[in-house]
DNA sequence: GACTGGCACTCACCGTTTCGGAGTGCCAGC
DNA sequence: GCTGGCACTCCGAAACGGTGAGTGCCAGTC
């Protein structure tokens, strides 16, 4: 059973008029605010049908009605235009990056001024190590038994690990072990690491086969399987803004959700680089997030992807708007990327 | 006016009910839960005499008696005896750090500890860069104009900024000035770099001046004068915990608090290596804070303080317990820091 | 057939009231 | 100086009733 132009119409109201308002909108009201052409009893029956699908629900018997997830998830599908942003967030925009002096900066700027945008919570990825190429290697001599080994990326991501060798190094030995490292990986993409590194170990001296082999899994252990991802959020005090109307008494499992490293990577699983990924309610896959939705994107220079960046908030949110500032900063800061 | 000894022992017995009820606490329900050998009656005069003072409050007329700030104060100063670890916690201590592989890894995994056992917001500063000596300097070239500068300092930090020069860099330039730099800085404090980076300008070719120029500054200004300090934090999922009994009505400016580094910094301020540092409510600089507690200390390896660590939750807390907490996991820490 | 006006009904919300109990302050007596 | 007793206060929970927004349904109109 499809439903017409006018009871769309009449879903579209509700949840503007929820968002905004955060009360239970009845039929009356709605035919005031909107200048939908019929009278409030027309209405009710279409709220009635409306409701009988599923896309609104009463909170009581004889309050006005509220939209379900399944109500939301039509109207950010079909029921929203994109809302174009005001020339002050564009502005904002334009501006957050002035003056950032390394990639952790920029990651920092990015997130903050999201969650201020928004007013949601705010969450950035680092630009992932697994689409992200080597770009150089440097090893640091911390002791004769010690090595720092540093690895910073095409995307600007620098990462150091310490490495203890199993015999004394001179200064000659590192250098040669640099350059076999450098000469095997640089250009190469991280996930290609795996297949590269074990070759490495006939690229040195003998002498130093055993160095390389402390070299080689730290590489592989610390940097390409695990603790390559990293996120950073922001705005978690805008959870308690609209103080406990939304998230059903209370906003604790959605901070300790928050302070998961695993369950926020996961938000970003099935993200692409076109247009943004929303996740309303019951969509999510974690029960703590059930009374939130995330509106999530890709980013990156030019097409690719290298992370994701998106805001978490009430299913009660302002999707459009939302998602059009989501979009926006994604392109920004992908362009950004493009020119370090 | 001096309190007798059993007017101390009242308000001891009242912080301790109310820290585990979250209640006010009355005359009766007083002398049973403790064995005071004393009548209700004369309680209820010692706790008038003690509200008179200042230590306690009554929330309404005919209710029982909550602790003042002031009321805490003397508890902590004069009242509670240190409260040994529990095993448990104790081993969690010893464990925590098996396998961490760098600085970043220590902090995080420290702060969630902290966090975990005092189920409090922990906080825990990165070893600040001015109470740090330079390690190494090491330069890299990303691109002919443009270099990465990475110092590493004998607390483990590890920062690094980009530098754009003015005019193209062969390898052998980028050598001259890495070994210029690391024989002027390797073993200074951080703090003395403003002296002595002046003079780095003579110590190079002259065509190699004006990239010693940029060097200088990025050095001066993004690493000694701002940016210095980082603070991660965890555990916020607390303070949602007791939900709304604490924090007069919103958390919500607690939780912006905490996202202001600035303002999580001067938390540190006043705070030495001995023992622990107080501060409960009202005593609290930040108007934000003042419904909150902090206990935080310094830590560092030996009799040295290189950073500061701590918690900070609603002013009924259990501090003896919380402050044992903060000051063994700052002194495993420091420990932790000298073997690196 | 779709829309509308009218009407009876429901029920959350709000302010008021009542009531019990925990707790106090004070006082007289030991 | 401590204690038992007593009158008093006042919060909090429960009970109550009125109000109004909102609904569902139905008969009538275009």
């Amino acid at each position: 059973m499809s439903l017409d132009d006018r009871k769309l119409e009449v879903l579209r109201a509700i949840v503007e008029d929820y968002v905004s308002t955060q009360e239970p909108v009845g039929s009356r009201a709605l035919v005031e605010r909107h200048n939908l052409r019929v009278s409030p009893a027309t209405v009710r029956n279409d709220m009635a049908v409306l409701e009988e699908e599923g896309y609104l629900r009463q909170p009581h018997t004889s309050a006005g009605r509220v939209p379900t997830d399944k109500g939301y998830r039509l109207f950010v599908d079909k029921l929203s235009r994109i809302k174009p942003l005001t020339p002050a967030e564009r502005r904002a925009i334009e501006r957050f990056l002035v003056g950032a002096v390394d990639l952790d900066d920029v990651v920092h700027r990015t997130v903050r001024l999201l969650a201020q945008l928004t007013r949601q919570v705010a969450i950035v990825q680092y630009p992932s190590l697994s689409r992200s190429k080597v770009r150089h290697l440097e090893l640091i001599s911390i002791s004769t038994t010690r090595l720092m080994v540093v690895m910073i990326t095409d995307t600007g991501r620098v990462e150091q690990r310490l490495v203890d060798v199993p015999a004394p190094l001179g200064a000659d030995d590192v250098v040669e072990l640099r350059a076999a490292m450098n000469e095997a990986l640089v250009g190469r993409w991280l996930t290609d690491t795996p297949t590269v590194v074990p070759g490495l170990h006939d690229q040195v001296r003998p002498e130093l086969s055993g160095a390389m082999a402390s070299l080689s899994t730290v590489l592989l252990e610390t940097l390409v399987e695990r603790g390559e991802e990293r996120v950073t959020i922001a705005g978690t005090a805008n959870l308690a803004r609209a103080n406990m109307l939304d998230f059903a008494g209370s906003l604790r499992p959605v901070l300790e959700a928050l302070e998961e490293e695993v369950i926020i990577l996961k938000l970003f699983g099935q993200v692409r680089q076109t247009s943004a990924h929303v996740r309303i309610g019951d969509e999510n896959e974690f029960e703590d997030l059930r009374t939130t939705s995330v509106v999530a994107t890709g980013y990156g220079p030019r097409d690719t992807m290298v992370g994701g960046l998106g805001v978490l908030g009430p299913t009660r949110m302002d999707y459009p708007g939302t998602i059009a500032t989501v979009r926006a900063v994604a392109r920004y800061l992908g362009d950004v990327l493009e020119g370090s």
